[in-house]
DNA sequence: GCAAGAATCAAACGATCGTTTGAGGATACG
DNA sequence: CGTATCCTCAAACGATCGTTTGATTCTTGC
């Protein structure tokens, strides 16, 4: 494997293990079986290196939401359900190639860092999708003020990530497949957050 | 102000802004305006300091989050509503003296940071308040699985830390006092997380 | 008022951090 | 074959990390 992809891939594992600081270039490099060096000759610095990190699976995440979205905006039949599915499936798809998953640890991390560069980069390769994805909603509720809307995405975008990310107490059994696990995931937060958004 | 108070109202505010592994022994106390040495001398050591830090705020808000939970739990007219308010409303207090706000955006980087010692810390000091609010939910819910309540409750979780440590993109307008901003974040959380877990 | 303990201080400890350097190896093209 | 380009490597850079030391100051009780 071509070195820029080893070092990425050790990236993230360490990253959403450590945390952006926590995680050194050495251990990271070590990690990968590339020289110590070879992070600031391929990425410039260890900043421009998260951002790449990013960046990968940002660019794959965001476009398979999009696509899956536009398939049902603005039709007749589409539920809050199908919406919530079309933002929800993509990331549980990106956790089947090698360990996708721990980006969505990655991503948690970057919310809980309130770092202006980091906010900036998410909000400008994070932010258009949300907004495509609030219009829908708004489209489906149209009872729902703005401001009550606005909350209602946003506490939906932390039931979310919390759960993506295996913060909380609920831990695959050893007896149910990764794969079933992840569906079971997606089916109680979908049931949750459109419930949720639908509140009187 | 006594040593000890200083550094840990400058260690709650920085590891709030920079993480525990990105804000330094020197930044802080250096912002408590106390010596280098006086950390080490009074803690022991930066790890011992993080737990106090959570000791501290824990202690008053699991205290108050039980104290209001005793009040309505098994009694007969008492909602799904109530009991979200008993979790809440202690967070929101905790908001009001000094820089207790912080703290939820400390927890919150607590819940990302996979660390063991430290989620074995959070276990033994926050779990038993989850047990009993989980336990009163489940006579509110009775028809819910035990499985299914779990999940929910996990939600409502995630919800409530991402809401409550401003991560989001809801931010406070100037027009807006912060308490009543506050009071806005409670209602709306309420009501989303009420209706989550209500869900058919 | 003076000994004893608690607290603070500047300074230094070894370790580790991100980054840079310059020499050397690998590869592709004339 | 030679040479230019891309890449890797060990080594070192200065900075900063958490922690420790020993002297000094402050506080307390007899």
């Amino acid at each position: 494997m071509p070195t820029k992809e080893r070092i990425l891939g050790a990236a993230e594992e360490l990253f959403a293990r450590h945390g952006f600081e926590g995680a050194s270039l050495r251990q990271l490099t070590a990690a990968a079986g590339v020289n110590l060096a070879a992070v600031n000759y391929h990425f410039g610095s260890k900043d421009r290196l998260i951002e790449e990190v990013f960046r990968r699976r940002l660019d794959q995440l965001n476009g398979r939401r999009l696509a899956a979205l536009q398939k049902i905006a603005g039709e007749p039949g589409t539920t809050i359900e199908d919406v919530l599915a079309a933002f929800i499936t993509p990331a549980l798809e990106l956790s089947h190639d090698g360990n996708g998953s721990l980006f969505m640890r990655v991503l948690a991390r970057a919310f809980a860092e309130h770092d202006d560069t980091l906010r900036k980069f998410l909000s400008d390769n994070y932010g258009h999708v949300m907004r495509q994805f609030t219009a829908e909603f708004a489209r489906l509720l149209p009872t729902l003020s703005k401001e009550e809307l606005y909350w209602r995405v946003d506490l939906v975008t932390g039931a979310l990530t919390h759960a993506m990310s295996g913060f909380g107490m609920i831990q695959r059994k050893s007896d149910v497949p990764e794969q079933r696990h992840r569906e079971q995931t997606a089916e109680h937060l979908i049931r949750f957050a459109a419930s949720g958004l639908k509140a009187p």
